[in-house]
DNA sequence: GTTGAGCGTT
């Protein structure tokens, strides 16, 4: 079972093979994505990362929520579903 | 610096 992470409070200057890398130690990563600015392709300085199991996914959030890294101190959690925002049946405003 | 815009038609 897989389970979503969301990770946020990065650095601008993190990548997603950084989050890979920090996530893959607790278990398999499925995704990595790093949120950027549509527009600008600066980063929003939050992602989210997929991991094949959730246990692994909660160990991974346990271990590496409120730890620094890159200098920063991350927030790490389990994502909430971007049905929040809009689909791609068509653009709205 | 905080919860994802993938495509102008899926």
């Amino acid at each position: 079972m897989s389970k979503k992470i969301y990770v946020g409070n990065l650095s601008y200057e993190a990548r997603e093979e950084d989050l890979e890398s920090l996530f893959s130690q607790y278990g398999s990563v499925s995704s990595v994505r790093i949120i950027t600015d549509r527009d600008t392709n600066r980063s929003k300085g939050f992602g989210f990362v997929e991991m094949e199991d959730s246990s692994a996914a909660d160990a991974a959030i346990s271990a590496l929520n409120g730890t620094e890294w890159k200098n920063r101190d991350l927030k790490v959690n389990e994502a909430r579903d971007r049905n929040d925002r809009p689909q791609r049946g068509g653009y709205r405003y």
